[in-house]
DNA sequence: TTGTATGCGTTATCAT
DNA sequence: ATGATAACGCATACAA
């Protein structure tokens, strides 16, 4: 491989000239620098990002682990991470931890490695590797959330108001004339779950209603299939489900459909995050829409600011979300009496 | 940072020592052992990876670009290559291309600076770095490409027999009846496209039909609907369309059903890859199942062969795929006829 | 079994 | 404006 002393050598210069061709141009003479880039030209030479990273202890890197990867939310918001770190200059390595606690700390680890410069992780499970950063560096710390948050953490973060999202939908099933809703959260363990969980119960407690009903499911369609199913063979089946993923919904869809249960017009079913499929699906399904790009790219913009020296306490970062009306969502049988 | 200096000055032996200790621990002996693992504990020394790579000439890092990872095919293929390369010990450099000639360029690039020890390319397009690096270094270049074959590129690949199941899937179209058939292809310039239009061709000419129309598409859900839109208002529309990617074949589901054409009674509708939402959507889409995860695990072992000096002569993995029929694939108007 | 010494290719400091 | 030189932290050939 040609190095900057191979460029050197032949533009008949010192390594430190070449070398400065490349970094800080202006500093050197007009006539000198056609000199070398020529050579850098004619031999081919890119420089060795090891040898610089070994030499100014930055990697150009950031890590980015996710529950996984072929779930549509994150791959969404793992785009707009990818996106944003490449415009400024940086490349992704990706982890796909499959929720397993091991593989969240390998990426941890590779941190104290310095195979990266930080980490961003979704997911609401902070590695005890970080955990000692976060310890040792405080805020200063190259470690930022996507997705959940928790005060506690001292975790920079970016997120919608999960409560407020879960409150907003609750209000309007409450109003279109439900009185009888399912949920159908996360992992029990999960800020989100928790956050959006609050939301909902609070709406009810607003509205004097009774608590809804609550099954768990892990955000993938087929557990959105099996609650939504048992859901809707109970005694007294509820009017409306409110599923915290798309793609849940879409199994409660499914599950209905099997069970011929006809959607919107005996069971309302609503979902969260508008991913690009619940336009598509029979019926259309409501949602709460998440920017998931730009929760992405945000996170990015929150390590920077830490790799950067701009921030030295953690910031909560509160995207706005939308709730998207579609033909999933139809009117509950008390409509007309809240009416009057 | 602690070093291995630091390390070795605890432990009371030489640097040399020390570092044998973490790399041969078998070269030493059991006492001085124990008392450099107990250093490394008390001081928390990670190895600097950056150093070592220096050193070694090996990053332990591939870089794999994709064109869209929000794609539900790539981000599974992606799993497959995070899962392998994550158990070889390396990491994955995820770039999202977006298609764009200059951002595969900017990743090929970063294997000339030494940021990976290969790449992995799904995708059509060969970056003129690449190729150049396969101009010098033949077979032996660390490059290997998913999903697409071209023979003539000289890159190992991993893929299934493209042209043999849109022959599968066509013949299966007119064994139920169908004469009329509709192909939404993927974009033109792509191999992947390019075979299986051969193969549907060669379906229709061995049993002496007509040339199946073509509209083109680029593998997504708008592009699906637009063009099965086209094809639906047609004077004379088809009985079957066969979709490229599944989709774009929920796309066409969707344009259907906003025309009033059910299917599978006047439209029968099969896809391609067997992503996870076939199954769910109304009626369940038939398609064709791609191993997704075992071509990114493949990618990668044809990547490890080349890196280990196992391989030296470019291998195309062919995997292999499976014909599901689901309800959206139903009986054309000539089932019978062409029975008797 | 352990220690000594060298170099990987940069960047950056200090002279000139 | 340019050059000489010293790290960065590790791995390893060679010597002891």
């Amino acid at each position: 491989m040609t190095t900057i002393r191979d460029v050197a050598a032949a533009a008949g210069v010192s390594r430190a000239t070449a070398a400065r061709v490349l970094a800080n141009p202006e500093m050197v003479a007009e006539a000198t620098r056609a000199r070398v880039m020529k050579s850098v030209e004619e031999l081919g030479y890119t420089r060795n990002s090891v040898a610089a990273s070994l030499r100014t202890t930055r990697t150009g890197r950031i890590i980015v682990t996710v529950p996984d990867i072929s779930n549509p939310f994150f791959s969404r918001v793992i785009r707009g991470v990818e996106e944003a770190a490449q415009k400024a200059g940086y490349a992704v390595l990706l982890g796909d931890t499959r929720n397993e606690r091991e593989r969240e700390e390998q990426y941890a680890e590779m941190l104290n490695r310095r195979e990266a410069d930080g980490i961003i992780f979704l997911g609401h499970r902070l590695p005890t590797t970080l955990a000692r950063l976060l310890d040792r560096d405080g805020a200063r710390a190259p470690i930022v959330n996507g997705c959940e948050f928790t005060p506690s953490l001292g975790v920079s973060s970016a997120h919608i108001d999960n409560a407020g999202a879960a409150h907003e939908v609750m209000r309007t099933l409450y109003e279109m004339g439900h009185r009888d809703i399912a949920l159908i959260t996360g992992p029990d363990d999960s800020p989100l779950t928790r956050d959006r969980l609050i939301g909902a119960r609070k709406a009810a407690e607003d509205r004097g209603a009774e608590r809804p009903i609550v099954e768990s499911g892990d955000f993938t369609i087929e557990s959105g299939r099996r609650a939504g199913m048992s859901l809707l063979t109970r005694d007294r089946p509820p009017t409306a489900i409110f599923c915290f993923s798309d793609e849940m919904a879409i199994g409660a869809l499914a599950a209905a459909r099997s069970a011929g249960i006809a959607c919107p017009h005996t069971i309302s079913i609503v979902g969260f995050d508008d991913i690009q499929m619940a336009r598509y699906v029979d019926p259309p399904l409501a949602t709460v829409r998440q920017p998931m790009a730009e929760i992405g790219r945000r996170t990015v913009e929150l390590l920077l600011d830490i790799l950067n020296d701009r921030q030295d306490t953690p910031v909560s970062a509160t995207l706005p979300h939308q709730l998207v009306v579609r033909e999933s969502l139809g009117p509950g049988p008390h409509l007309v009496a809240s009416n009057t």
